[in-house]
RNA sequence: GGAGAGGUGGCUGAGUGGUCGAAAGCGGCGGUCUUGAAAACCGUUGAACCGUAAGGUUCCCAGGGUUCGAAUCCCUGCCUCUCCGCCA
């Protein structure tokens, strides 16, 4: 959410940057609301003042045993009157509430100007895509001709977009976690941390997926309420919801994995064949909760954190920065790290990485106590896939391959896979 | 699932329907003392909104209701705890 202050006071600054990313606010109906607001505000406040002191002079006459009868008469009105105002005082702010909460972020400076994917500006590459001296298969191929990898009975058993897998990969894809655990705990600080992966709504308020896009995500039935998380973002980053965080608690920097479930409604067609896009996968995720003045750096050091993993897979990719017609609704700022899959040959997403800035942190009222003024402050808040773990599996079975269809396993994992070093048939 | 108790400021915890945004303690911050620290003592210390300010409004889990007036009474929901039952 955009602090409402500066809608009030700049709104053409934020027209104007909103624009950018191609979104457009109705600014008179907006600015008619708001003054609107105003009004009725001050005059909702101004019958509560004299309700107030009305009251109190009942109850000193009271206490003093005089006749309260007269004073009775002259309040008799306001009730009625402060039902109304205070009502139509709700529905405004009912109103005004429900368009804040729809305005997506505004794009840091720094985020190049596009329509869409194809004019996000690559930052840097790293690696090599290999030259495979046969015919490579892609991840699907690889893993049906294992026998390890199955969509037909995952169809069975739920439908399309889910798989089963079996023996060494299924192994190999809890290697990878555990070895992206491992790492960012051990090598870049964060504090692992599990969490619920069914969460309320006003969490998914929080972190942006609510109320714009419910269609994303997976609800459970009944009187509970429940979605399934899209990503570990949602429970991690609501950590923070509603506290007041000590500045000596800063930053804090969370590891979580989890399986995340998205229903994909939107994409029917895209990514239909094999383990790129599901209904449900798994995630190592980054969450960082920083000062305002650390998060484009805190940006930086995240999205290096996760390129730490590509590299030591040694697995090609690049990292893009999204541009301002591809940026998601509540970042300000992302990077994508795309890695090379041979079998499709291109690179594709493995890692977005994204500071919010204070939009999320406003939406759940996380804050921090600035030791400079003593008051509460917003955070920062910084996301990231460190890395997307079902991807990651496609990535290392496609760039590991060989003639045979067999997969060698990354030197980094072999210690996780208990001395396997390459998967076989079988 | 059955029975009961309860949700108050960063924490613990008082609070009779009317000067209660809320006692007290702890913690935090500032100071006195000290070479320094601790202890002791003194002071200070919730959040949001409107306003240049004075000041005003709102918030005692959430949402409704009763009342001139609600932290306090009533209803609903959520959550926590205790006992019993069941259970991965």
């Amino acid at each position: 959410m955009l602090d409402p202050k500066l809608l009030r006071n700049d709104l053409e600054h934020v027209t104007a940057q909103l624009a950018r990313r191609g979104f457009t606010i109705d600014t008179a109906e907006l600015q008619s609301l708001e003054t609107r607001r105003k009004e009725i505000q001050a005059r909702t406040q101004q019958l509560q003042a004299e309700r107030n002191s009305r009251s109190k002079g009942i109850g000193k006459a009271k206490a003093a045993g005089e006749d309260i009868a007269p004073l009775l008469q002259e309040v008799a009105g306001l009730g009625d009157q402060l039902k109304a105002a205070g009502e139509e005082l709700a529905g405004l702010q009912f109103t005004l509430n429900s368009i804040l909460m729809g305005i997506p972020n505004i794009p840091h400076e720094s985020v190049p100007g596009g329509k869409g994917e194809e004019d996000n500006p690559e930052i840097r590459r790293w690696g090599e895509p290999a030259d495979f001296d046969f015919e490579v298969k892609d991840h699907v191929d690889l893993g049906e001709q294992l026998g390890l990898l199955d969509f037909q009975t995952a169809a069975k058993i739920s439908g399309s977009r889910f798989c089963v897998m079996q023996g060494p990969l299924a192994r190999l894809q809890r290697a990878l976690t555990q070895y992206m655990l491992d790492t960012h705990t051990r090598d870049h600080g964060y504090t692992e941390i599990y969490v619920p992966y069914l969460v309320n709504a006003d969490s998914l308020r929080g972190t942006g997926q609510l109320p714009k896009f419910e269609e994303d995500l997976f609800a459970t039935g009944g009187e509970s309420g429940y979605y399934l998380i899209p990503t570990a973002e949602v429970p991690v980053t609501n950590l923070a919801r509603g506290e007041i965080i000590e500045a000596d608690a800063l930053p804090r920097r969370y590891v979580a994995h989890t399986p995340c479930f998205r229903s994909e409604a939107g994409s029917y067609g895209k990514d239909t064949r094999g383990m790129i896009r599901q209904h449900q996968f798994e995630k190592v995720e980054l969450v960082q909760l920083v000062r305002p003045e650390d998060s484009y750096a805190a940006l930086e050091q995240l999205t290096g954190h996760a390129e730490t993993i590509l590299q030591q897979l040694e697995l090609p990719y690049r990292v893009v920065a999204l541009c301002t017609g591809d940026i998601g609704f509540s970042a300000a700022k992302t990077y994508d790290l795309e890695v090379w899959l041979p079998g499709q040959q291109r690179y594709r997403e493995i890692s977005s990485c994204s500071n919010f800035e204070d939009f999320q942190a406003r939406r759940m009222q996380a804050r921090w106590r600035n030791p400079e003024t003593g008051k509460p402050g917003l955070l920062h808040t910084i996301n990231g896939s460190g890395l997307a773990v079902g991807r990651a599996l496609v990535a290392v079975m496609e760039n590991y391959q060989q003639t045979d269809g067999s997969i060698r396993v990354p030197a980094i994992l072999q210690d996780y896979m208990g001395g396997i070093d390459v998967i076989r048939p079988g």
